[in-house]
DNA sequence: GCATTTTGCTCAATCGATTGTGCAAGTAGT
DNA sequence: ACTACTTGCACAATCGATTGAGCAAAATGC
C-alpha cells in the first residue's frame, strides 16, 4: 500500500499503469480528453494513483506552467474582527474563483511586512495584496520590479490601486452620533475626545478630520489635549487615559475595538461618574453593542471592499488611484 | 532597469555577470564560500541582482531541494480570539524557527477542509497541523498516504498525535465558579445551564463531564432540559434561550465566546431579572470582564499549546496520544 | 623547475510535471 | 485495395534552481 519512503511521481504511476508520465500527468491533471487519451487507460491511472496515495506536486507543476493562480495578502493582526473578516472572507473569495490564497500575519512589523512579500513573490503570486501595511509602498516597488501586481487594502499606497474605507464620513457620522447622544442623554454637547490610533497613518488622520468637522459644523472648537492618538493598543490608550477624572459629562470618539479595550477598562475603573460617559467606537466588536455607555459603533463592509478589490486582481493597467468604500453605522 | 515582461531567473543573471548560472545560483542562496567563489564575483552577482529585481523562484528551488521547510496550518474561524492567537502565534513561532508557515481557514466545513488539507500537502508541507478539525482522521489517513506528518490541535484525532486543552478541569473550575458566585451573589446554589457547543463534539463532551461533575460533587443533579449544546453560532445559542424567562436566580455555563454572543444577547432583551443572572465563559474575549453579570472566562493556553506541538514538528515516530495542556481560569 | 595543492569556477544531471510534436495502428471512404 | 483521417498514445524539451563532479589556472612546496 504505502511505501511512505518517498512521494509518489507520475513516473512512479507510469511504471505501474505501463504507460508514458505524460499520458499519467494529463489524466491527472483533466486534458486527457483534449489529449485524446482512452477513458480505458484513464480510469486505469486514476485507480492506480489513488491506490499508490499519490498527490500533485505543486512545485513541480507550477514551474512549468505560466499561471500559478496564488493570491497573497499580508495583515496585521488577527486580534480584531475587522481583519479576521478580511481574512476570511478573502480566503473565501478566492477560493470561489478558483485561486489558492495565502494569508500571513506580519504584526504590524514592517520588516516582517516586507520579509513576507518577499516571500509571498517567491512563490509566484499573482497579486499581492497588502492589508493594513505599514510601509505599503516598499511593497509596491518590489512588487513592481518583480512584476507582480500589488494592491492595497484598508491603508492606501501612492504606488499602487488602493481600496479601503471612507473613514473620513464614517467619522464624521459616528461624531455626530456620539455628540447627538450626549445632549439628549446627559444634556452635554462636547466637545468629544479622540482616542487611540497613531497621526500618522492615513486613516486615523482621515477620521480625525471627520472628527473635527463635525465639531466645526456645530460650532465647536476641540482642544488639543482631546487629541489621544496614542497609538494601536489597548494599553496605550488605558494610559492615555488612566490619569482622566472627568468632572462631569464626557464623550469620547475610540479609535479601533483594540483602543476600545483600555477605554472600557479605564471606564470600568472609575470610581464615579460612569453614567455620566457617552462613547462610541470606530469598528464594530459583536460584545461592543453591551458595553455600558457606548452609543454606536461604525462597521467597515468588508464584503465590499473585497469585492471591489477582486476586480481588480489579474486587470493589467490600474490607476493608482484610491476607491472609498462607505461604512455603515450602527446605533445602539 | 526593468524588463517587466518576465522575471529575471538565475540565468539572465550569470549572462550579465559573465559567469555560470551554477555560481550565480550559490551566491544568492549563500552557499558561494562553501562552493569557492571569490568574494569579488559574488560581489558583483549580488549588485546585479538587486539592480534586476531578482527573486527567487521557490517553486524551482523546492522542487530541487529535499526539505520545503514549510508547515501548513488549517483553522476554522478567525471570528473569535483563540483561533486568531493560535494563527498569529503559529506564525510568529514556526518564521521564528526557519520555517515559512502558510495557514488557511476552513470554516468549519469537512470538505473543504479535506481539500485545503490536500492542497497544502501539493505544496510539500512537511507537516500539517489540523486545528479544531471536524474530521481530523480523514485528514491524518490523507497525509499518513502521502508521507506528511500530521498533528492535531484543540480537537483530538485517533490517527495522529494530538494538543489540546485540559476542557474537563476547565470546565469543572468554571463550574465550580459561577456556583460559588451564584451562592455569593444570589444566595442560589443551582444547577446551571450549559449552553454552546455541539456534544458529539469532542471539546464539548470533555466541558460538559466537568460541568456535570462539579455539580455531583456537589450533590446536585442537572435536569436534561439545562443542557443546550446547540451548536457553535451566536444564533444558536440565542435560539436555544430565548423563550426562557428566568422566575428566579440563574447560572449559565457558556461553551465559547461565540455562544456566549447569543447568551449576552439574550440577557439584554430580558425585561427583568437580569441583576440575578450569574454567567461565565469557556473561552476568553478582552470585553468579556465588562459584561454585566459575568463571573469569570477560561483562557486556554495557546503559547503552551504550540510550544508542545512545535517539539512534535520533524519528529518521525511519536506515540500517536493526546497531551492535555492545563487551562487559566480568570475571575472577575 | 617540477610536482602538488588550492583556488575559482563551469558542466551537466536532476527535481516532477507540462506540452508541442510525432508516429504507428485502426477506421472510413471510394 | 489504396488513400485519408482519426485514435491513442510516447518522446523529449522545458520550467528555474541545486549540486556532485571535474578541470584549468594560480599558488605553494621542495
Amino acid at each position: 500500500m504505502d511505501n511512505d519512503k518517498k512521494k509518489k511521481t507520475i513516473y512512479d504511476l507510469a511504471v505501474l499503469a505501463e504507460a508514458s508520465p505524460s499520458a499519467v500527468s494529463s489524466v491527472l491533471n483533466g486534458t486527457w480528453e483534449k489529449r485524446r487519451i482512452s477513458k480505458k487507460l484513464a480510469e486505469k491511472v486514476l485507480k492506480i494513483a489513488e491506490e499508490q496515495g499519490y498527490h500533485l506536486n505543486t512545485q513541480a507543476s507550477l514551474l512549468r506552467r505560466d499561471k500559478s493562480n496564488i493570491v497573497g495578502m499580508i495583515v496585521p493582526k488577527y486580534d480584531n474582527r475587522y481583519f479576521g473578516e478580511i481574512a476570511e472572507q478573502f480566503e473565501a473569495m478566492a477560493r470561489a474563483k478558483g485561486m489558492f490564497p495565502v494569508v500571513t500575519c506580519t504584526q504590524r512589523d514592517p520588516d516582517l511586512e516586507f520579509e513576507a512579500a518577499k516571500e509571498l513573490v517567491g512563490y509566484q503570486v499573482e497579486c499581492l495584496i497588502s492589508t493594513g501595511a505599514t510601509d505599503p509602498d516598499r511593497i509596491s516597488a518590489f512588487c513592481k520590479a518583480a512584476g507582480v501586481q500589488a494592491l492595497n487594502l484598508d491603508l492606501p499606497g501612492k504606488d499602487a490601486p488602493s481600496v479601503i474605507s471612507d473613514n473620513y464620513t464614517g467619522a464624521k457620522d459616528l461624531t455626530n452620533l456620539i455628540i447627538r447622544r450626549c445632549q439628549s442623554d446627559l444634556g452635554w454637547s462636547g466637545p468629544l475626545r479622540f482616542v487611540g490610533g497613531r497621526l500618522s497613518d492615513h486613516n486615523t488622520a482621515a477620521r480625525l478630520e471627520g472628527f473635527m468637522d463635525a465639531h466645526k459644523e456645530r460650532g465647536l472648537t476641540v482642544p488639543s489635549e482631546n487629541i489621544q492618538a496614542s497609538g494601536y493598543s489597548a494599553n496605550a490608550a488605558w494610559n492615555s487615559l488612566k490619569d482622566f477624572y472627568p468632572d462631569g459629562p464626557t464623550g469620547i470618539f475610540v479609535n479601533s475595538t483594540i483602543s476600545l479595550e483600555g477605554v472600557v477598562r479605564w471606564h470600568s475603573q472609575l470610581a464615579e461618574g460612569t453614567d455620566s460617559i457617552r462613547f462610541g467606537c470606530f469598528d464594530r466588536d459583536p460584545f461592543g453593542k453591551f458595553l455600558p455607555g457606548n452609543v454606536g459603533m461604525v462597521e467597515q463592509d468588508v464584503s465590499k471592499m473585497l469585492d471591489v478589490l477582486f476586480q481588480m486582481v489579474g486587470q493589467p493597467k490600474l490607476e493608482q488611484d484610491v476607491t472609498l468604500i462607505p461604512c455603515k453605522l450602527e446605533e445602539f
